[in-house]
DNA sequence: GTCTATACACAGATAGAC
DNA sequence: GTCTATCTGTGTATAGAC
């Protein structure tokens, strides 16, 4: 699976804001149509991020949003009922999009090196194909109401327990090392982070996605693959 | 070198408002009398700390931070003529400070496997040391003005550099493998930043700084160390 | 469904007494 | 050197015409 074959796939799923997950933000947007509420939604979205990845979403005034999507201040809040609002839906919005894709991209995979492998490459063409609300969500879901924040560290958490399960399921089978797993599945983490938190940097440096996975795999499977299952990898690492 | 014995010899820094750095900003000091601009200023610098680390550096009044550092409104603006410009001073005084500590330890070390287990465990103690001003560096620096970003990159790249230095050093010595040393550089420095920006998490796990230094390390090692090197390593390796 | 115009609260910043 | 009181701009949100 590379890259450009994911993004195919995934640019239907994220265009999908009617799926069950969205209809308790329903009754606060007053607009009727549909499909009316679908092209002004993405609008905003896109909007709101691009703005509040400049200089955060607390300093985004309704009067930006209002100029960089297009839409008067008074047509906004037909959308939304306050600012506040408009954060909790977004966020419910690609929060279920995300979720959703990766877990099928992970359960589709049954040999257990390659569960670990699929799971570091999608979350890193996720994070790709979505890069604006990937670091939106890390730099802004900290400073919002009890309730979004709990939602943010559960996310956390999840993908992180995602990989602490396979390390584990690996030792029993004899594919990984015994390590401190969590530990591992934590810095694990912080790499994939990465890649969204500085793209500036791997753009100017052109690491592709393709690459900076490939990277990370070897890493994580240097550290972790017991000495039997390595051996047919020890070649490619040479090619770094 | 543990973590106990750092902060003691850092603490001695770390409240040197005065020195060269400094002086820039003296000039929009009201305040003549330099003990008292040390005491105040260091609660301002805490308050703001505190605060803008819960809610953010734009979220944060002046009336919030009065109250927060027990100064009035009006005390508060003969520290400093604006908001940005307070910003910019904790900035200078704080970055000054990093700067010259990390490279006092590194300096001092000789062999060159030391040199990257330094920088790696220094690196840890600082941030440790500094938790609440690391962070609030990585979360608020985007969002300021042009030349205080250029100074966020400009620090971000030197870290790194510094890194990539050791492990091309090591490289020419036959100490460490050959790898793309720029992306191991950087991420290295992902898994350094995790510690303090999920500072929640290593603490509820009761991860001490002292085994996320160890553990850092031996994944860095283990992809990086040629083997004539490892032999001393690997039994320590599996204690983790 | 979208607009313009406006209410009203609260932010950053200062003046001047003590 | 620190306080209280206050000015002025700007932010979120709404009313009501089209």
């Amino acid at each position: 699976m590379n890259y450009l074959k994911f993004k195919k796939s995934v640019s239907n799923y994220a265009k999908d804001f009617f799926n069950e997950d969205f209809f308790e933000n329903r009754k606060n947007i007053r607009i009727k149509k549909e499909s009316t509420v679908a092209k002004n939604l993405e609008k905003i979205f896109d909007a709101t991020l691009k703005i509040s990845n400049k200089k955060g979403f607390q300093a985004m005034t309704m009067r930006d949003l209002s100029r960089e999507a297009g839409l008067s201040m008074g047509a906004l809040y037909s959308y939304f009922s306050s600012k506040e609002d408009l954060l909790k839906m977004l966020q419910s919005q690609r929060r279920s999009v995300t979720k959703r894709i990766l877990e099928e991209y992970i359960n589709h995979e049954t040999g257990i090196a390659d569960k670990l492998r699929t799971a570091i490459r999608i979350h890193l063409y996720l994070s790709e194909a979505m890069q604006p609300w990937f670091y939106f969500s890390y730099m802004e879901t900290k400073n919002i109401s009890g309730p979004e924040q709990a939602k943010a560290i559960e996310s956390e958490l999840y993908t992180e327990k995602i990989f602490e399960n396979i390390l584990k399921d690996g030792e029993k089978s004899g594919v990984f090392l015994h390590r401190n797993h969590q530990l591992t599945a934590s810095v694990t983490k912080a790499m994939l982070q990465d890649w969204y938190l500085k793209r500036w940097k791997y753009a100017k440096r052109n690491v592709s996605v393709e690459q900076y996975a490939k990277y990370l795999i070897s890493i994580i499977e240097t550290f972790c693959l017991s000495s039997e299952h390595e051996n047919g990898r020890k070649k490619s690492r040479r090619e770094l």
